[in-house]
DNA sequence: TTGTACGCGTTATCAT
DNA sequence: ATGATAACGCGTACAA
């Protein structure tokens, strides 16, 4: 049987009101009892039982992290970010993989309410209604991460990935290339997808250049394969294109392979700028270029700020974090 | 005010008692108060807490898993199965980055116990005297994951790294490879470093091809980093060797971007094979031949393992996981 | 079939 | 300064 609180207060020969002052330091006893429950507490090799604990004071330092699966690199900076903060609140996290799932994420939701996690970080996944009123409704502190809602007044914290996009592009144009095309991942991705697709196509329209549907090539998701395949059919609807945008690194990655396999020279012939920045940026050949989220810092944003929340349960605002451009050598000058 | 069993039991007009038999299905109740007792919670939106459930129950339905931070690509396929397996069992999943610091493991297992986790996986780190005599003593099932002790009696799952070392160094040596280099990561490391050199030795001595210490490089751990260093000395070290062997594949990929840097082609002038088989080894050029452990299905029978000892309170065997080479294209047969 | 009452390990509110 | 004791939300032996 573990051991409680009674058997220091019985060892001790104090009651248990006494040694759960000392524990948690409100005053109330002498400094002799201290060190005389303090002693006993180390001997027994007793530490409070946070379950009987966060049943009467309603928290369980306790956070859920919803996300879903896209890239598995960047998710993780993201939670590597989260837990951070999260542990420096002495707290830990839960992480949920929705695999954008909708059903799975509401279970998800249940099952991190009945837990009674103190505050939920839902991340890169857009936030639906379904699951806006049951968080409402529960009445969980919610911040939203490299996401937002326009319906709902949920703080968020994300980059501006149309803005990153242009940047992105507006890049591409100013080392000389004109004819670009790009590797959009899922365009119907409100987040990750339709921004930086208006992005790009803003920077091209801004500068005068063409841009039409034969310039921006999408396939099922933002993965390496996804990479290859978008790859090897725009190289066929614009034989001439001296630059590439790519949604992810991954794709951009996929993208470099194909190329490699297609006698294409990288940078060469043709140049590339992916985004994320992830490790494997710096790992490639050539070393990609590619615009910078701070995911880490995100998250850590993101978990300041449920905290706020939480701890002094009033509204926090919204921060849109600034990206940047890291280079390498995958982009050559015109 | 959050709903609890009480609010259902007033507002069904029934005691809580039978509202618990009804949510747990223990018999007790007729089938009309059940339906009755049914639309009460779906009105409410009840959903019992599992705090207070955990308290008297002695489970929390939590399991925790300790990893150092290696490689966090490694790492995720690992924790992956983990999740699978405990998410199908109705629980969830801590997880606690040690940074291979014994200070912050002590604490994580402390936070760890008083979140009273059902279970624990202990991953790719010496399991300690001080880390054992915790865990023992409070009682907590645990089991190790690619990793294991000689002096406790825990179970384990993981591969043979010694077997898996010596296969690789076999198929270069199968390949026509004569003079071959090892990238070795830390040695220090009594699971992922030693034994893996141990294997490479006794492949190089077992065809009495030469092996000393210059054929060996390493350096502080087991990225992409170390990979460059070490190749730049080992090539120094042994300019006519043909073949590497690295004990990562972030190690590898370092080593093919050096070796890209010097002007050396893979694996027309050298050939490497990697370790550990992640999702990067198919996004470089060439494509990397690696040895795969199955790190999903590794995580997924930790899981089954703990959950083993958790329901049904006995002993389980350790499990050796089988090692393959997935062939790509960095090595070349001479 | 159903309800009462106790206990799980703590914290908090009273007394003393 | 210290100790009873009532909560917290739930499960369960026991009584009805």
């Amino acid at each position: 049987m573990a051991i409680t609180i009674k058997d220091v207060a019985k060892k001790a020969n104090v009651s248990i009101a006494t040694v759960s002052r000392i524990i948690n330091n409100k005053p109330g006893y002498s400094k002799e009892t201290e060190i005389k429950v303090l002693e006993v507490i180390k001997e027994l090799g007793y530490s409070p039982n946070s379950i009987a604990r966060g049943l009467i004071s309603k928290r369980t330092h306790t956070i859920g992290v919803l996300v879903p699966k896209l890239s598995s690199m960047l998710t993780n900076e993201i939670i590597r970010g989260i837990e951070n903060i999260t542990h420096q609140y002495g707290s830990s996290v839960i992480v949920c993989h929705t695999e954008s799932n909708g059903q799975k994420t509401m279970q998800y939701l249940q099952l991190l309410h009945e837990k009674q996690v103190d505050g939920i970080i839902f991340a890169s996944t857009s936030l639906t209604e379904e699951y806006y009123q049951f968080i409402e409704n529960k009445g969980i502190p919610i911040v939203l991460l490299s996401t937002k809602s326009d319906q709902f007044p949920v703080p968020y914290v994300k980059v501006d990935d149309e803005v990153a996009a242009y940047t992105a592009t507006e890049y591409l144009i100013k080392k000389g290339h004109r004819t670009i095309g790009m590797l959009s991942g899922n365009r119907d991705d409100r987040i990750a997808g339709k921004p930086r697709v208006d992005g790009f196509i803003k920077a091209l329209k801004n500068y005068q250049l063409s841009v039409n549907e034969d310039h921006i090539v999408s396939f099922h998701g933002f993965s390496f394969h996804d990479g290859v395949n978008c790859f090897q059919q725009l190289i066929h609807q614009i034989p001439d294109v001296t630059a590439v945008f790519a949604a992810s690194d991954e794709m951009a990655l996929g993208m470099i392979s194909a190329a490699y396999e297609m006698g294409i020279k990288v940078p060469e012939q043709i140049s590339v700028i992916g985004y994320d920045n992830l490790s494997i940026a710096e790992m490639s050949i050539p070393p990609l270029t590619s615009v910078a989220q701070p995911l880490c810092e995100m998250g850590e944003a993101a978990a300041e700020m449920v905290f706020e929340v939480i701890e002094n349960n009033q509204k926090v605002n919204s921060q849109i974090c600034a990206h940047h451009i890291v280079e390498r050598k995958s982009v050559r000058s015109l």
